[in-house]
DNA sequence: GCGTGTGAAGTTATTCACAGCG
DNA sequence: CGCTGTGAATAACTTCACACGC
């Protein structure tokens, strides 16, 4: 509570970084989970002609609860107007920043099969500060062609590419085979930030970020939920059940 | 994620006693999408001819430590060998059923641009107890083509065919516009989980499980990683530190 | 009044450390 | 021995509750 070093009651918020928070903590990784669908929220928001939001609608809105949402803000700053609540501009802005997608992030997508298609015409990355500058198939009858308006080259034409253009962060939307070599070739070429769509576990050297998704994972999951909300459901009504299916 | 099994707020009488089955505990968040990769894991290890793994094998390969684990497999029974390990066969029976892949899921999806192709093509999905059965889009001009062995069917027959063929997932690859009333119509016609990969947030009656899957929100978090990590590493140079950002 | 920011309390998840078994 | 399973200790996260500014 003591923290009143500086003590300003003007932030100017278009400008400086919020240097509130202390330079020694790192960052809460479930936070920043958060932070993309408050963007996603508050753009939807913006876009509807609302100039400003309160905790609790946004979590509302999202199934978290006011206190969350104004925990996950307050760590990197001050955003909030008591008794306004969050300038949906303002906050969109600060967001962005956190986040590191008020520049833009040049990518390179690998892998040209459905998958690797879909993220090329995948509208949403333009407008959140991805650009893809350039996308690689090893399949020769696929290089030429032009998808979302880029075209595919040769896999041998990465390194140069990728330098050329200063890819930064890399797609992995390749057979689960070659994922840990188009990685390690990215990699060397300058990239710092994987996105691996291939459903295998890659291993990366310091320095280098790496997010995963996994369809399949992800199915896993729902399964699971469903299967425990059904049983949960199911256990509810009935003290007895003679006709549960022995788990052993 | 917005919404997941939510758990009834029920106290539990019974606590004392050492319930030996497995049923009857609460579901623990965090262990679940773990045990989606172990299971990858170890169908890679079995499909490389090891019969067997141990705790500390199979985190090294995921960046998890041996403890954690042996404590998320425990939390579900007891699949161990001491002195051995975990016999592979065994515990991918064992996975599979925790997360309810030992039986085959009816899943059906909605879109079908260049993601629901994508999906509709995913040979990973089969391979892991789901079976897509079913297609539609709004466009007329895609009805009747197929993709991955699945004809596309216009939406207006949505409610006909989940109940004909038993759907039970239901993939939604639509505009954000759509997503929330084909939820609906998918609810009603007796889907209980959906895998939503429009960038929107679904609202969704109870005892119905969502998972969430944001391409862009995905690339925000590599974004934040990115930007972090090399402040970090900008912060401190000098320092070593050989325990840098964990794979995955 | 409304609505934020934040310590304190409460809850959940991870790591440690070691008993016990093949 | 090696390796699991698990209580105890630790850390991370979430919710509560309330002071304070608008």
């Amino acid at each position: 509570m003591p923290n009143e070093t500086e003590h300003d009651p003007h932030d100017d918020p278009a400008k400086a970084l919020p240097a509130k928070a202390d330079e020694g903590k790192l960052p809460p990784k479930a936070v920043v989970s958060r932070l993309s669908l408050y963007l996603r929220e508050l753009l939807r928001i913006e876009h509807s002609g609302q100039q400003t939001v309160s905790s609790s609608q946004l979590g509302k809105l999202l199934g978290f609860t006011d206190a969350q949402v104004r925990k996950d803000l307050a760590y990197f700053g001050q955003f909030g107007h008591p008794g306004v609540g969050y300038r949906c501009e303002e906050l969109v802005a600060a967001i962005r920043k956190i986040l590191g997608t008020d520049r833009e992030w040049v990518v390179a997508i690998v892998g040209v099969g459905n998958l690797g298609r879909a993220l090329l015409g995948y509208k949403g990355f333009r407008s959140q500060g991805f650009r893809v500058a350039a996308a690689f198939d090893s399949d020769s009858s696929k290089v030429g062609m032009s998808f979302g308006g880029v075209a595919v080259e040769p896999t041998t034409a990465l390194e140069t590419t990728i330098r050329d253009r200063g890819v930064t962060l890399g797609l992995i939307a390749t057979s689960p085979e070659s994922a840990q070599e188009i990685a390690d070739r990215m990699i060397a070429a300058g990239v710092v930030g994987i996105l691996n769509f291939a459903p295998v576990t890659l291993s990366l050297p310091p320095g280098v970020s790496l997010v995963g998704v996994d369809l399949a994972t992800e199915l896993e999951q729902l399964s699971f939920a469903v299967a425990n909300t059904q049983a949960a459901a199911a256990r509810e009504d009935s003290a007895e059940d003679p006709l549960t299916s022995g788990p052993e």
